[in-house]
DNA sequence: GCACGACTATACAGATCGGTATATCGATGG
DNA sequence: CCATCGATATACCGATCTGTATAGTCGTGC
């Protein structure tokens, strides 16, 4: 394991600032003495707490994945707990999250096209998510007794991510509702 | 409009090992040098063809969408010609773009996350490339008969987005066929 | 009173960034 | 025969990159 973080308060001020350069501008656009600037601290602070921008960006990744899990969890829960219920709030959260966090899609997969290394850190941290998604689509779909749900769950999976993305980009005016109608239909 | 290119032989084999860096890497971890050696070329020669490395990026994704769409063409044409069959088709042709060509997934959607400024030129041609992609699935939605072709076009589209991004970070096994089940069941 | 931890300020290293300059070469074609 | 064109080699520009070094400030706890 790589050693643990020191959270003194001008580490999490750090990680703010990167998390928010990283996601608007991508990671290799942004440099550390921006980040710096932005937490209003310097670079020796930074490395002084973080020990290398990689860490940084897996400090990112990390924890903007557990946000949305904590995220998702909160809208899971209040509602309609059938399993089509449950899909629906997926979606609801996604639409919910792109409104206010989102509006460059998907910061898994904008990672994953600035890393090109599979042997980096973060990529564990990103098909962690995936495959987390993945599994709870799955496991909506068997809820729902649908005769296969491994497919049916690929099938919610692929129309999330397309929407995510989509999102980001503003191809569709809203994905996220438009997502929800098919995948209810699928789970017919 | 921008000034043409004086497409010489060198010309061609500077944006030959652009598009291979740029895709592979990602747009803001490859510098020029590298492509001017990988081209077996002079920096000075680079700048005389394309005069900046944002023009290079721009011909980078222009030409790999022209690319795209000659490549689905000649898999929509001697396929099934009935509105599914042709859908089936683009999931097909993008199946086989992406064990040739798409081990990184979208090279739009890829480029769209390493862009943040929306008055970037490269804008237009990522833009392009989906409402175009939109537009033909709505058109074969329509062909198809259903009742609202335009919901479903969005349907679709979210489908092969979901493929195109899912195949890039091989999440899922086999997400074009899983897709294109998918779209099959919403066109009934 | 004093050590320690968290921080600031400044400077610098070595490499690479996008982009330009100068000068030279070989082939092609009027 | 000579000008032009595509390309070469090499060197340089200022800026920025990740990362390190030195020195000093400030507050808390023992």
């Amino acid at each position: 394991m790589s050693e643990a973080i020191d959270w003194t308060p001008k580490a999490h001020a750090v990680l703010q600032a990167a998390s928010d350069l990283f996601y608007e501008r991508g990671i290799h656009a942004v440099g550390v003495d921006v980040i710096a600037k932005r937490a209003g601290v310097t670079k020796k602070t930074l490395y002084d707490r973080f020990g290398s921008k990689e860490r940084l960006v897996v400090e990112y990744l990390t924890e903007r994945d557990s946000q949305w899990r904590r995220f998702l969890d909160g809208h899971l829960v209040p509602a309609d707990p059938s399993p089509r219920g449950q899909v629906a709030a997926v979606f609801n959260a996604s639409a919910a999250w792109a409104r206010e966090r989102g509006r460059k899609g998907c910061s898994m997969i904008n990672a994953h096209a600035e890393i090109s290394d599979p042997a980096h850190p973060a990529y564990p941290v990103i098909m962690g998510q995936k495959r987390w998604m993945l599994a709870l689509f799955t496991d909506l779909a068997a809820a729902a007794g649908v005769a296969d749900p491994r497919q049916v769950g690929e099938h919610i999976m692929l129309l999330h991510e397309g929407a995510v993305v989509t999102a980001g980009m503003r191809a569709i005016e809203d994905p996220f509702t438009s997502a929800a109608v098919a995948a209810s239909a699928l789970l017919e």
